[in-house]
DNA sequence: GCCAACCGTG
């Protein structure tokens, strides 16, 4: 080899190589973290990851690894992640907070307080990252021996009072149950900001504490710290069944917060759905989309029972639409209230269909499929839903249950429903709820089987209330059971006196037996008691509004030619051989001229403002507030049958579909 | 080089 002459030319070269080397390297890792800094698609970050392994420059790059690592996890694959871990050499706390961070955001809490643990034990410290992280884990998991674990070494390196892991300790005793703990951390903290407040707040809310959450609310407004939606979705976990002037309190909160976050709006939504203000969730729904902004999944969640609640089908379809339009879907918690709204408005057809095209399926679409399938007297379908899901290996739960007893007991369906609770009961282990043996004394009831059903709640172990002496009392009117009737209705009127149907149910009874006297002292005990009567109201929607009627109403538009048309109707009705049936307006407290009253009931009104307001060949959808008359049903079969119109006529707790002269429910309801 | 709370369905 010939000596170097010019050592300096050759350095020189040599260097410019070496320049070209790295600049060759800097932009290979430019280009690598770049991809992985901007979200890359699965495929893309696969590839990226096959380069980092071929080019060892780039695989012994440590920060590489780490961006890779977060990447993976992005996509929910910890276990990925994980791989890419075991195979970095170092271990310092930086790289074992990616990991234990990686498991947490998916839910893998077991596996990060495993990490966490390893990682102390190879004296790797933990620091202020991975205190709020691994208190995260214990939160999702209910570990809150694990979390005061983490609790003591805190202290002692002074890092239970910094703010995020602060606020992490708040939030892993409020999770866990221990709210005295939870306050005395926040007292402690020298500095505390929003999420310190908020995560107080969703303490006390995911325990059920919503009057103490509330309580903070006020604290933190006395303290000028403001509200943020952040607040309100941390009380959202409690917001169900409160009372009226917690609503109103949420409601001036919102009011007083910026309306551009989504999240604001979602649980405002989600507080009036569900505190049975449907129509006030629908109309903060259409406020939200004049706002200008874009409902998401959750919304969308959100608002799709409250349109169920009030058959506003038309209102469904349209966020349907909107659904597939977004591509919302696949997502089970818009599926699965797509096909519950569908079933509330009678559309049984389309729930079976949004049900069939959903890629999972989890328990809680078999069971809303189910029930849609029970509220129409469709018991063997129902069963045929469980059978299969039973078969895919879901395991039924406690809602389930209620969905499948419920479904045989309008079907009439004795024996598979008398199966189906030993079933939950022995091979299921699930504890009869209320909800459940309500099913059972309705199930015995409607079946006839009235001492029986008796029995059954003499045996509950818990104590029965309205609804289950209500089922009972029901069973009672349908089967004349006087003696029974009137023990159900001595604990209804101590227990809902101010339920005007279960007088009228009791007086129902009396009245079939020809006990005069018993009815006008009922009467005159409900007046006593300042008690009246629910008016019958029937909704039928129409063009995106809802047209109420009520019993012999005069006061819609089209009053003249509704009664015109119910008139004709009547001579059609009567030439085909209906009667009305004069004995079932027994329940009418009021001495009216049973028969002509009867005409004009609130169903029949909105039925034929149906007819005449529509199509031939479109079906008629009524909701109604109170339980179908007897001769209304009779009524409405005939109805179907002269205009050949599909009627769907929802009352309080079933569907009637009536096609041809035939109603869905079998004559039994 | 990496952080915290909080919103949906039967």
């Amino acid at each position: 080899m010939k000596p170097i002459t010019n050592p300096t030319k050759f350095s020189r070269h040599l260097s410019t190589a070496t320049q070209r080397t790295q600049t060759i390297h800097q932009n290979a890792e430019a280009f690598v973290i770049q991809i992985l800094d901007n979200n890359p698609d699965f495929k893309t970050l696969k590839e990226i990851h096959s380069k980092i392994i071929s080019d060892p420059h780039l695989y012994s790059d440590t920060s590489l690894a780490i961006k890779l690592m977060r990447a993976y996890a992005a996509h929910g694959k910890p276990e990925i992640t994980r791989k890419v871990f075991d195979e970095i050499p170092e271990r310092n706390n930086v790289i074992c907070n990616v990991m234990i961070r990686s498991y947490v955001n998916n839910h893998f809490y077991k596996d990060a307080i495993l990490m966490y643990k390893s990682m102390v034990a190879s004296g790797v410290m933990p620091d202020h990252y991975t205190l709020p992280c691994i208190l995260k884990a214990c939160s999702g998991s209910n570990s809150l021996r694990f979390g005061v674990q983490i609790h003591c070494p805190a202290v002692k390196k002074g890092l239970d009072l910094t703010l995020y892991t602060g606020n992490g300790l708040v939030a892993m005793y409020g999770k866990c149950g221990n709210l005295v703990e939870a306050r005395r951390v926040l007292d402690e903290m020298p500095y505390r900001d929003i999420v310190s407040w908020n995560s107080m707040v969703a303490g006390y809310a995911q325990n059920g504490r919503f009057d103490e959450a509330l309580e903070v609310c006020k604290e933190m407004e006395s303290l000028s710290v403001i509200p943020d939606p952040g607040t309100m979705a941390s009380l959202s976990p409690a917001i169900t069944n409160t009372r009226k002037e917690n609503v109103v309190f949420v409601k001036k909160m919102f009011l007083n917060m910026a309306k551009e976050e989504l999240v604001a709006w979602n649980v405002m939504i989600a507080v009036y759905a569900n505190n049975s203000m449907s129509s006030e969730a629908v109309s903060l729904y259409s406020l939200m989309e004049a706002h200008g902004l874009k409902p998401d999944a959750i919304t969308i969640a959100s608002v799709l029972p409250a349109c169920g609640d009030l058959s506003a089908v038309s209102l469904g379809k349209r966020i349907h639409e909107y659904v597939v339009m977004k591509v919302l879907r696949p997502n089970l918690s818009v599926e699965n209230a797509l096909i519950d709204m569908y079933a509330k408005c009678g559309c049984l057809q389309e729930a079976r269909k949004v049900f069939d095209e959903m890629q999972i399926r989890d328990v809680v679409s078999w069971t809303s499929m189910m029930s849609a399938y029970g509220r129409s007297g469709k018991g063997h379908e129902a069963i045929e839903l469980f059978s299969k899901m039973q078969e895919l290996g879901l395991v039924p739960d406690s809602i389930a249950f209620v969905s499948i007893l419920s479904a045989c007991s309008h079907a009439g369906l004795l024996n598979e429903g008398k199966y189906y609770y030993k079933l939950m009961r022995e091979e299921y282990k699930i504890v009869p709820r209320l909800e459940h043996f309500t099913c059972m004394v309705d199930l015995l009831g409607r079946a006839g089987r009235v001492n029986e059903a008796y029995d059954h709640i003499k045996r509950m172990p818990v104590e029965p209330n309205d609804r289950v002496w209500g089922a009972l009392l029901s069973a009672c009117n349908v089967y004349n059971n006087m003696d029974i009737g009137i023990i159900a209705a001595d604990h209804l009127f101590q227990l809902a006196p101010e339920q005007s149907g279960y007088y009228i149910l009791l007086s129902n009874i009396y009245a079939k037996a020809g006990r005069w006297k018993d009815v006008t002292l009922i009467r005159l005990f409900m007046k006593g008691r300042g008690i009246k009567k629910i008016p019958g109201v029937s909704n039928v929607e129409l063009d995106d509004r809802v047209h109420t009627f009520l019993a012999g109403d005069r006061s819609h538009p089209r009053t003249a030619e509704i009664y015109d048309e119910l008139d004709i109707l009547l001579g059609k009705m009567k030439e085909a051989g209906y009667v009305p049936k004069t004995d079932t307006a027994l329940h009418d407290v009021e001495e009216e001229d049973k028969e002509n009253h009867l005409l004009v009931h609130s169903e029949k009104l909105a039925i034929v403002f149906g007819i005449i307001s529509t199509k031939r060949g479109i079906p008629i959808r009524i909701t109604k507030n109170l339980r179908v008359c007897e001769d209304c049903h009779i009524a409405i079969k005939y109805i179907s049958k002269i205009t050949d119109r599909r009627i769907v006529v929802r009352d309080t707790n079933r569907y009637h579909h009536f096609e041809s002269g035939i109603c869905s429910c079998g004559d039994y309801w």
